[in-house]
DNA sequence: TGACAGGTCAGACAATATGTCTTAAACATG
DNA sequence: CATGTTTAAGACATATTGTCTGACCTGTCA
C-alpha cells in the first residue's frame, strides 16, 4: 500500500503552496514564508520537506545558482486530480463519477458556474 | 492537523467495506471476509480494527449477543463526503467547486448520468 | 590568507499511525 | 469442571512526519 500513490504531508504541501502562489524561490525565502517565526533550524526543515518533494518528483531545483532555487513540478490541479483519483480507489471502485454525482449534490453554484458546468456537460461528448 | 478530520486507514476501511456490503455481523465472521487466510491472529486484527473504528464513530457495537454484533455507523457516502471535503481543505481553500468543475472535465458520463447530473443542476436552485 | 556568513548534505530523533500479535480474563455449554 | 469462544488490554515492529544537529563546502572581504 506504499508509495503507489502519490502521498504529501501537510507540511510538504504548506511548501508546495508557497512555490505554487510565489513561484521558484531559494530555501530561505520559502522559510521565511511557512515560518513566519524564523528560528535558525526552520530552515533545515525546508530543506528536508524540499528534497522529499523532489524525490516524489513534485518539486525541481535548478543547481546553477550558489543557492538551489527550487520551484514546483506539479501543478495544483494536476496534484487535485491524483488526491481524488485516491478518493475515488478507496471509495468509489476506482470510477470518479459517484464523486462528480456526490459533489454536485452538495456544491452551491453560482449562476456563472452552473452555465459553464453545463456547457463542460454538453461538450463532453 | 491531528483528529480534527476523519482519517480512516487502509485496513480499518477493509472492515467498513464489509460491513457496508454485507450487513452487521460478528468479528469471525469479517474476520472471515477480510483475511481469507483464516490464521488465529487475524481474529485479534479485526478487533482492534473495530475498537479504533468505534472510537471514531464509524462502526456501532452491540453487546447483548454473547457475541458483539458490529454495524457500519457511517455510511458510504459520508465518508466521501469527508474525502472530498479535505481534499478541498487542503487544496481548494475548503472549496467543493474547483473540485467539480475538475471532475467535469475528466469523467466521461453515459448518457443517463449525464441527464441526472443536469436534472441535478437544475434543481440546485 | 584566513575568518566568516551562508549553503548543502546526510542523518539522528521523537512522536504518531498502522497493522499485527500475545496474553489474560470472562463466559457459556457440554 | 473442562473446553472452546469471546472480550479486553496492551506490546510490538515498521513507516511516516516534522524537527533538529553536525559535518562539510564555497565565495567574499578585511
Amino acid at each position: 500500500m506504499p508509495p503507489d500513490h502519490l502521498r504529501i504531508a501537510d507540511a510538504e504541501l504548506a511548501v508546495l503552496e508557497v512555490l505554487w502562489d510565489d513561484g521558484p524561490q531559494t530555501i530561505r525565502q520559502i522559510a521565511q514564508r511557512v515560518y513566519p517565526g524564523g528560528a535558525t533550524s526552520e530552515y533545515a526543515t525546508v530543506q528536508k520537506l524540499l528534497t522529499r518533494l523532489e524525490q516524489k518528483s513534485c518539486v525541481s531545483r535548478n543547481r546553477d545558482a550558489p543557492a538551489h532555487i527550487f520551484a514546483a513540478a506539479i501543478e495544483r490541479d494536476r496534484l487535485i486530480g491524483e488526491q481524488l483519483a485516491q478518493v475515488a480507489e478507496k471509495l468509489c471502485d476506482g470510477s470518479l463519477t459517484p464523486l462528480l454525482l456526490h459533489l454536485t449534490g452538495k456544491v452551491r453554484l453560482k449562476k456563472r458556474e452552473r452555465e459553464m458546468l453545463r456547457k463542460l456537460i454538453d461538450d463532453a461528448q
